[in-house]
DNA sequence: AGCGGTCAAGTTGAT
DNA sequence: ATCAACTTGACCGCT
């Protein structure tokens, strides 16, 4: 085992091996009659359970100590037309039986497992129906999180609507009505637009939310906050081990497209400060396995 | 086997 | 007013 404090954390999937999670779509799948779709629905799940544990595994033997699940590992789960439920569909007892290995594997190898909902998930929209459904999808997040041991589940702020005191306003109020399984887990981040850490950290104080603390994204907007102060801040609003993210602009730091990724880390882009501590770095590199590896050699191995 | 078109969702900001 | 970007492919259906 590597004896070095940082957890590195790969990003829902790979970049040269082969292990692929499925998914399909609610247009396709509408041409068949019902039963034909919740069979075929239950191979993809099952098919994306098994592979799970496949990506754990690849994890464990690379000393990567932890992986973020896509969001789409049991496909339009919460879709308006399409949505299920799991116990619904064929050989859903092998379903789920399959998603607990992978917690029962992630104990035993203590290989940490996160959720990242998409940007479809707002809880401080203006729209009822949107926070509606946002709550659904992180209900169901939540319900794949107990099965498979995942103890983040991370989103953004949302919009600001023109009006930032509000917009938080309502992310406070929508937060109080989670239930438990989701509020215990619900992480928040500051993202590259919107909303810095310092916005974040009067709510993730008040409400005791860890705030998840994306370095890339606080370059490309920042607050009165130094890397530093940013970092312990974050670190404190933690009750167990602190989670961030690392990433480097495609085009440097100059370009006007600096909030894309590129494929890998630049060593110079890591933080030093973040190397004497005990968290989890996730690693935002489309090289995916390939970068979380080039990057933990480089600072681990090369350097003095 | 290879390739192009398509896919549930929200919000912002560039044109 | 429209539309790409964000993430980021994977899949289907055609050649």
């Amino acid at each position: 085992m590597t004896k070095e404090a940082i957890r590195f954390g790969l990003c829902c999937i790979f970049k040269e091996q082969p292990i692929k999670f499925r998914t399909t779509t609610a247009k396709y799948l509408s041409q068949f009659p019902v039963e034909e779709q919740k069979n075929r629905l239950s191979k993809i799940c099952l098919s994306n359970a098994k592979t799970l544990l496949k990506a754990l595994a690849f994890c464990h033997q690379h000393h990567i100590g932890s992986f973020r699940i896509n969001s789409q590992i049991l496909p339009l789960k919460t879709h308006p037309q399409q949505g299920y439920n799991v116990r619904d569909l064929p050989k859903a007892d092998q379903i789920i039986k399959n998603f607990m290995a992978c917690g029962k594997f992630s104990l035993e190898h203590d290989i940490r497992t996160t959720f990242h909902p998409d940007q479809f998930i707002v809880l401080s929209s203006v729209h009822p129906d949107v926070v509606k459904r946002s709550k659904a999808d992180l209900e169901y997040q939540a319900e794949v999180s107990q099965w498979v041991n995942a103890d983040v589940i991370n989103i953004h702020a949302g919009g600001v609507y023109n009006d930032k005191p509000s917009a938080l306003s309502r992310l406070r109020k929508v937060i109080d009505s989670l239930p438990d399984p989701v509020r215990k887990r619900l992480t928040l981040e500051n993202d590259d637009k919107s909303y810095s850490p310092e916005d974040l950290f009067p709510v993730c104080r008040d409400m005791e939310i860890p705030l998840v603390y994306d370095v890339h994204h606080h370059r490309c907007l920042k607050d009165n906050l130094s890397i530093k102060d940013a970092t312990d801040l974050s670190a404190d609003t933690w009750n167990r081990e602190p989670l961030f993210h690392i990433s480097s602009p495609i085009n440097g730091w100059k370009s006007p497209d600096m909030r894309k990724h590129h494929d890998f880390i630049a060593v110079n882009d890591f933080p030093r400060n973040w190397m004497s501590m005990k968290i989890t770095v996730e690693v935002e590199a489309k090289a995916k396995e390939v970068a979380v590896l080039k990057l933990m050699k480089e600072l681990f191995c090369d350097g003095k």
